[in-house]
DNA sequence: GTCTAATTCGGTCGATCGACCGAAAGGAGT
DNA sequence: ACTCCTTTCGGTCGATCGACCGAATTAGAC
């Protein structure tokens, strides 16, 4: 009786859900295993481990937005609306969840290794995506100044990870201008552009 | 027998070491009971809570950073001598551990209100030093484009925290150039001095 | 010295955790 | 019909968790 794919991916799902709800520190087999509605020893079945659940759902989590990220790389936008377009992914991406999930990985993986591991790979792979539209982005505008195309792709990947985790926490926008500094990034880039 | 103040200061100063042995969701109060030598009991007689000695153990972090804040908003220093000392209290803080606990904090706040209040009050307070120092800078700069001193102070700021979660997740300058980036944002602010 | 209140200590409670087990159930190939 | 392999299921193990208790100890007031 392989229902296998179907419970597979429903303890996935569940593991999404109960993060979002319990955050890591409140994770457990078990109420990811309620979630889902499967016994509890659906879990060690079809993972393994907590540990190797935790890593799935990290990858599955993954793969969504590689796909968007190739997109976004192949694009021939001006670079001003790519930032546009980082913006509102940003608002995409808080409200799915994923925000969170990557955060919480980040989180864990201060303290476990494994999972530090796999969250470098992701960003890694994030940065240079930046780096090379930076390097693109240094013909177009005759040069980067002092900096080299990779510390660009710093210079504005960080800013997005700092107010991530802030807006997870609760700041407002009356307390930390994060989306209005965003937008207007995006404007001064369209002057540097000279549309 | 009143070595109340050593029992208490003892505890908040195993509870700091466990979290950066084990991280906030490895935390418990018999690890923090066993690494300050005092039984278990203890933990709850001076703080009555876990939940209680986390927020003590916030609070006593910030009192360190708050005087050494007040210094430098006094300061009148040129920026960007500012923004290079910014760059040395971010290595002095990551080997101090103070970055961890302020960073477990938030990830901790993310599914704990209380926590999330505690750590947001911290950082409203480091944002109103970045606004006023962008406000104080915009006289001297003759004005700071679209943005508002707010806003800088988000642009400022953001980065920092996005690039203390990168270090701890353990990147190397070598894949995420984040040290050379910040220093060199020192020297665009001293050209635009007119240094 | 005596009394009082603060502090220290060892022990224990119920709850929850990750992991594992053997048996039952189901589908596929023959 | 039979076997073989995958999957499902309920139950249980030892470990760990936060919280609490009563008794013993100690410092300081008088």
């Amino acid at each position: 009786m392989p229902s296998d794919p179907d419970t597979k991916a429903q303890i996935l799902k569940a593991a999404k859900s109960a993060l979002l709800n319990t955050g890591y520190s409140g994770l457990s087999t078990r109420k990811i295993a309620d979630e889902a509605g499967v016994p509890l020893s659906q879990i060690h079945y079809h993972f393994g481990s907590r540990h190797n659940l935790v890593l799935a759902l990290l990858d599955r989590e993954n793969q969504k937005l590689l796909t968007r990220q190739q997109e976004t790389f192949l694009s021939e936008m001006p670079l001003w609306k790519r930032w546009e377009q980082a913006c509102d992914y940003l608002e995409d991406d808080l409200r799915s969840g994923y925000v969170r999930i990557l955060q919480e990985m980040t989180a864990a993986g201060w303290s476990d290794d494994d999972i530090a591991a796999a969250v470098r790979d992701i960003l890694k792979g994030w940065f240079d995506l930046l780096s090379g539209t930076a390097a693109a982005a240094a013909e177009k505008l005759g040069g980067l100044g002092p900096f080299t195309p990779e510390e660009i792709g710093v210079l504005a990947g960080m800013p997005f990870l700092g107010i991530e985790a802030m807006l997870l926490l609760g700041f407002k926008e009356k307390d930390l201008p994060s989306r209005s500094a965003l937008r207007k990034v995006g404007s001064v880039i369209r002057k540097l552009e000279g549309d």
